[in-house]
DNA sequence: CCGCTATACTTGCGGTGTCAACTATCCTAG
DNA sequence: CTAGGATAGTTGACACCGCAAGTATAGCGG
């Protein structure tokens, strides 16, 4: 119970400051990353929808809107024409990168003001097994880009 | 990002179940159980909105359901016109005691199996952290009712 | 080569929740 | 007692997301 509790204040402090600040949703931002870190900055649609949780409607409605903003593009698979590969554009990474820096920033404020760094660890540990064996195949969020 | 991860697969499995059972939602229940063990087993709307972390809108339209089904009723406050109270019937109150023991069984399926009791005490320690200043005022979930 | 099943994706519909605007009531200062 | 501002609640417009159903492609067994 108090894990939704944590997440709807979390979520609601975080997606306030994103949505004010450049109009991404969180699950917008997740997508740009995992796009950003991928391959050829390109994924299929399918599994992006299960790395980022979303359902695959989900998914191509969250991506009908990047790609009205110009970040995302839709890429086609030679050897499978049923596969769409969602492909990062320049201006779309430009944007992820602007929007990295004051999302870390906010999270920094939020996480960093309340947890030491052991905390943290185990915080993201505990986390982390609440995934369904199938759920992962997650990108981490650092550096390189 | 590994929290938001957690978040979605959790409530995916026990809102899945919850609805599937007894066609009600985290939220449903959450409000349920605030008003279970609340004095007289009312709440004015506002505090219960702060209680479960809801809109004032929101907790308008998720009591319009419950009240539809019949577990919770309107109340008039004596000493101020404005606040209406929402009020768990003797139904409602029903209601939440099947709910509840389903429910904590599928807690105690997704957690138990995951985590230890430190674990669990180190887990909802950390993320009681997250909450905003003025978000708590919260009702813990045992044994009485 | 023909059907069959499985997979990738989209679309219509409905639920849930937010925000902004509005009403009604309360309370305090002058 | 009245004007102003705060507070409680509702409503309308809208965003987001899941489910179920539909389309298109793939790939396999006969």
């Amino acid at each position: 119970m108090g894990f939704l509790r944590a997440h709807a204040s979390l979520t609601r402090q975080l997606s306030a400051r994103l949505e004010a600040a450049h109009g991404l949703t969180l699950n917008d931002y997740d997508v740009l990353v995992q796009l950003a870190y991928a391959p050829d900055r390109q994924l299929r649609r399918v599994d992006l929808a299960r790395s980022v949780l979303l359902s695959p409607s989900g998914i191509t409605r969250l991506l009908d809107g990047l790609e009205r903003e110009g970040w995302v593009e839709k890429g086609l698979c030679p050897s499978d024409a049923r596969v769409t590969y969602a492909v990062l554009t320049e201006t779309g990474l430009a944007k992820f990168k602007a929007v990295r820096i004051t999302h870390l920033a906010d999270i920094e404020s939020v996480f960093g003001s309340r947890f030491n760094s052991e905390e943290l660890a185990a915080l993201s540990s505990l986390l982390g097994r609440l995934l369904t064996p199938e759920d992962p195949d997650v990108v981490c969020l650092e550096e390189p880009v």
